[in-house]
DNA sequence: TCTGATTTTGAGCGATTGCTCAAACTCAGT
DNA sequence: ACTGAGTTTGAGCAATCGCTCAAAATCAGA
């Protein structure tokens, strides 16, 4: 650090509109590498080629290759905790909490989302004092998941026993794994039978909950 | 395939053993530089160093590197599942099989045997083609998760809404994040409290189990 | 001791990597 | 038209990669 890096971002007056497009489209061209030739692939070469621009303004933008894969990440990161956040709002009860979880599982294989953010960290791996960088990025998914956690545990008992920033850790974890192996392979459908099977115990969970209610509905204080 | 390799394990009489010792040393090779330097790292030369021997001998005995870390990826599976076997088959109860799952996560990382396994899976990301094969080699620890999973759950009702094939996976897929999100920087806490309280939790119920039994333990057929 | 297959060696090839650098280009303000 | 800060370019450097290859070393069987 405090190297000589390049000035950035100074007095706004030059072709500053210019640098802010080949920055974003160097952005969109690292996603795309990480989603179509993996971390490893993805050189200021093979990037620069994508965003139609010179290898050398990746290091004029952005400092390293390893900025701005980050970059990449925060970006993708931001706007699928966006549309995320939006899907888990609509849902009421756990067992749709849980066909929630579904729906992103798939949509993101599909497009290769949060294949980014897995080659990111597969990524981090192998390349040392990028794990902590990728870790502190992934502070907001955390987050999500906790809220989650907590709508879907609300008048829960369950409450009671885990609390939900233990459980999203498990939540994130298993979210992470289950991507992880589908993604091995191209085999989604282990992954995608334990979400119907959850939902499905979720849904029992519901009816058992109905009929035993435990709710302080008229306790009062002793 | 079908290229012209090496001539391998030919008519036995030469220099056999000293061809089998340089075998085994360059798999440990493997083994430690697939934990100190990562997946990127695990390069010919830096394998053949740790082994003490040149670096041609990679190509000579495995073909190639990668073969040479599948090599060494089912080296240490072999030799983890066999330790693991014998933890699950000590433990009795639900409770004690989640007590074996912390002891072996927390072991794994200390010695960081599935580190090995990690790097090979998150490697296996970058790579085209080698993923089917780690893929495959999985299978084993498929089936170890899968046995201690029907051991849990055995004379449980949740048997009857939870496959342990189906579980099996969501149990591989969450110690798997589980290593992944500790490796990354480093903070076994959160999942070592997540197994803690899947323990406690457990314990409940199989008290709650011993109050209410539903056993066929006289039902007889109708 | 000689032979011949097996194992090991060191040099090297072509390709790719992250990154640097001086020169050329763009363009708002004068 | 001129200036000068900001941006872009193409060439190039040192390092590393997987892998090949001919020659040297090793060693069991004759």
């Amino acid at each position: 650090m405090a190297k000589a890096g390049p000035r950035r971002a100074a007095a706004p007056g030059a072709g500053t509109a210019r640098a802010a497009g080949t920055k974003a489209a160097l952005v969109a061209g690292a996603i795309t590498a990480l989603r179509e030739v993996g971390f490893a692939g993805s050189s200021a070469r093979e990037i620069a080629d994508r965003a139609g621009c010179n290898q050398a303004l990746v290091f004029y933008h952005f400092g390293s290759v390893n900025e701005l894969l980050l970059a990449a990440l925060e970006d993708v990161s931001a706007r699928r905790l966006a549309v995320y956040s939006e899907i888990v709002d609509r849902a009421g009860s756990l067992p749709e909490l849980i066909e929630s979880a579904r729906t992103i599982f798939s949509e993101d294989l599909d497009a290769g989302h949060v294949a980014v953010l897995v080659e990111m960290i597969t990524g981090a791996q192998s390349t040392p004092g990028l794990g902590e960088q990728v870790a502190a990025r992934l502070a907001p998914w955390r987050e999500f998941a906790e809220s989650a956690v907590r709508k879907g545990m609300q008048g829960s008992p369950v409450a009671l026993l885990l609390p939900a920033r233990e459980l999203a850790h498990g939540v994130v974890a298993g979210f992470l794994g289950l991507e992880l192996l589908a993604s091995l392979d191209g085999d989604r459908a282990p992954a995608l039978a334990l979400f119907d099977r959850a939902r499905s115990v979720a849904g029992l969970l519901e009816l058992a909950a109905a009929a035993f209610p435990m709710n302080e509905t008229e306790g009062g204080r002793p």
